[in-house]
DNA sequence: ATGTTC
């Protein structure tokens, strides 16, 4: 394929493909590590239609029709909406709670291995077994998220509000097209974790130089234990993005559109089938903000069942990475799509939850196990790129090719077992999760250094794991 | 990422 490219330094390359224009946001180290295949997918991309904007952030990777640190914008009066590029896992994302405490009170290991165990407890992986919530109404969650919840699972008024949104609206007359099946195992799975790269990780904190003033006003200081949260909508989600893009596909079919990836799906906004997906991709959204939320209330009782139950865990925040939103830029009503990427506001900006709306909100961005992950805060400069950063330190090979380039043995020295410093794992064997390694990611810090080196977001404190709890 | 199924 050819393509003209545009250095603008700042870590910002503009490429002209045969079907559009793709932005790219990467250090010069990053953006030399992307192949044809991530190029040809974006020009894919960019025959849908009217496209306003696109760009991949430097975590981008090859995914399914679209690549993962993808941002997509369309106009909402002419625009497309893509299952595709909002990803399987709708409404997947990132949650901090803080403490009170401070590393010394976790450094002892027989603490942090109870503080595992307590957790796993309270929050199941796969689906919770016994009779937990039978007073939450799962309906209602989907229809008005955390507002859905009765109100026993709400510990401080603030997990309402520092949040990116407690309520998805949409048109609920929509519900009547939820796919056959999926109330199947919505209830059981409200406050599990999941598979993959989902994890509860107990962190300290380490402020960024000459961020104390800010870190303080969010109630972060330095050596502060925290725990960040990273899952989706479960099965829900999963169960909307087949059928949707099962029944998208077909209307493309029928309408003569043709793309040359058959796994690239996408419907005019303003179609019946556009229209139905948009408005259950919210359900997808609430039942995620919710499921983060009642891991987080099992985290809470785990923390008081080891630390005692004057303990709080104020949110920090709650952010999503997979999804398509409505937001007002350049006047106009647009819908970003971001897959695997990340809005960071910066201080001032209306679309802010008013709890940030001063110091704009915490862009929470994870590494992978064994390396630190990153509290930031979007910058003004960021409005180039729709306000998306980077969702995390994004693939570097896939699960099959990691399981057979890296050994157990890596993979415990990256967690540093046997030495003070270990991180803990809920696993007895790193085996089951050796495709979560550090070794299949990017370099994080590298990620970190293009997103900052762009000017989109500063870095205000990162996050250096001690324990870990992953599913399957 | 997901539950289910070859």
């Amino acid at each position: 394929m050819e393509y003209s490219s545009v250095e603008h330094g700042n870590n910002h390359y503009e490429l002209e493909l045969p079907h559009g224009r793709l932005h790219v946001f990467a250090n010069s180290d990053v953006y030399q590590t992307f192949g044809a295949k991530v190029y040809e997918m974006a020009d894919n991309n960019l025959r849908i239609p009217r496209h306003v904007y696109m760009s991949y952030t430097p975590d981008a990777h090859v995914g399914v029709g679209t690549c993962i640190g993808t941002t997509a914008v369309w106009n909402m009066k002419d625009g497309f909406v893509s299952p595709s590029i909002v990803g399987v896992d709708i409404g997947c994302g990132m949650r901090v709670h803080t403490t009170t405490l401070h590393r010394r009170d976790i450094q002892d290991r027989a603490v942090r291995r109870a503080l595992i165990e307590a957790i796993e407890k309270y929050v199941p992986t796969k689906e919770r077994t016994n009779t937990h919530y039978a007073d939450i109404d799962i309906m209602n969650v989907v229809r008005h998220g955390l507002k859905g919840l009765p109100e026993k699972y709400v510990p401080q008024e603030q997990w309402l509000t520092h949040v990116e949104e407690s309520t998805f609206r949409f048109e609920h007359a929509y519900l009547e097209h939820l796919p056959a099946q999926i109330r199947k195992y919505a209830h059981g799975q409200l406050g599990t974790l999941g598979g993959g790269n989902h994890f509860i990780e107990l962190q300290v904190l380490e402020i960024e130089e000459g961020r104390a003033e800010l870190a303080a006003r969010w109630g972060l200081f330095d050596g502060q234990v925290v725990v960040m949260i990273h899952s989706g909508s479960r099965a829900w989600g999963a169960k909307l993005g087949q059928t949707y893009t099962s029944e998208l596909r077909d209307a493309m079919y029928s309408w003569g559109v043709d793309n040359p990836d058959r796994n690239l799906i996408y419907a005019p906004i303003a179609s019946r089938e556009g229209q139905t997906y948009l408005n259950l991709m919210y359900s997808a959204l609430n039942f995620a903000v919710s499921n983060r939320h009642m891991i987080a209330f099992g985290v809470r009782e785990a923390f008081r069942d080891v630390f005692g139950a004057g303990l709080e865990m104020p949110v920090l925040y709650d952010l999503m990475h997979n999804y398509a939103l409505k937001e007002a830029h350049r006047n106009q009503p647009m819908l970003v799509h971001r897959k695997g990427a990340t809005r960071a506001l910066p201080p001032g900006h209306y679309l802010n939850t008013a709890a940030y709306k001063e110091t704009g909100h915490p862009a929470l961005i994870p590494g992978s196990m064994g390396t630190s992950s990153y509290i930031m805060v979007g910058r003004e400069e960021g409005m180039k790129n729709f306000y998306s950063i980077c969702h995390g330190a994004g693939r570097a090979r896939s699960r099959k090719a990691t399981k057979e380039l890296v050994t157990v043995d890596q993979f415990e020295q990256s967690l540093m077992v046997g030495t003070d410093e270990e991180i803990l794992v809920n696993h007895r064997s790193l085996q089951t999760i050796l495709d979560e390694c550090p070794q299949a990611y990017k370099d994080v810090d590298q990620i970190i250094d293009s997103v900052v080196g762009a000017s989109l977001a500063d870095v205000v404190a990162k996050c250096k794991p001690m324990a870990a709890i992953k599913g399957v």
